[in-house]
DNA sequence: TAAGCATATACGCAAATGATGAAGTATGGA
DNA sequence: TCCATACTTCATCATTTGCGTATATGCTTA
């Protein structure tokens, strides 16, 4: 019922009609996996996950992280506008200082449940053994 | 103790290097960054995020899979690739056909807290409500 | 109000990545 | 053995994206 009839019509390009129409029924919308990816893709870069995983337990200028992340101050600032247009990263401003924290308890238990899962299931993190801290 | 000491460095450039060495002390290594950012990354793609939930209910092959995410068969091959490089799907032959599953059920709670986290918390998702299967 | 510092934005470049169409592989049936 | 089907891989192209440099903004203090 929330369904595009549009989206009916693929069922006639695949070979397991039944099954596919199914899955139909629990599919959500386009602009929903939009939203799922946009939120998954910020995570998706070393840089970003650092940052946020700097900020678990810290609130921290741009300075700081900068130094914390390798990284030049300009491409943090980006970074960190990224990670604040997605709701997960708030600020405020101390005299010159921009403080940064978590915007959103969500995103720790994110990171520990995906860190968890790498420790004990992917070959790849399985070969150098993660110490989760 | 996990962490080079050329990483000790970087706090001669922080403006607040109390605050900076607590933070080191908790930091993940470069290559569990990458791995973390890895497996966030291959969820970072719309289409790739609704293949995996097409599969949440259901053993699927290419074609299915293709129309339902209205993709070519080609592409949806790749994607599926990816996914399994990333041991989050797994697949089996049956003469012809090429089943699709899900390799991972940690997926699943991936998928369903973010999904959750984005109807509730999320300005622009909460515009247009989720319907949460 | 001028100078200095912390941060933000603009811009350009190089690398990564997804889509397409064509060619290749594997399986089963005529 | 030849062909059709289901899928995979390859080469190419367009787009995106992360980074650094340079420039701009905001705030504080002299």
């Amino acid at each position: 019922m929330s369904q595009d009839r549009t989206l009916d019509a693929c069922l006639d390009d695949t070979l397991h009609p039944e099954k596919a129409a199914k899955v139909l029924t629990t599919l959500l919308r386009d602009d929903q996996f939009e939203d799922l990816a946009a939120y998954f893709r910020v995570l998706g870069e070393p840089s970003r996950v650092r940052l946020l995983h700097c900020l678990l337990d810290a609130e921290l200028c741009v300075c700081d992280l900068a130094a914390l992340s390798n990284l030049s101050v300009a491409a943090t600032s980006q970074h960190l506008r990224t990670l604040r247009n997605l709701h997960l990263v708030k600020r405020r401003r101390e005299g010159k200082v921009m403080w940064y924290s978590l915007a959103d308890e969500h995103i720790r238990s994110l990171l520990f449940i995906t860190q968890e899962h790498l420790a004990h299931a992917q070959p790849r993190a399985a070969a150098r053994p993660v110490e989760v801290s």
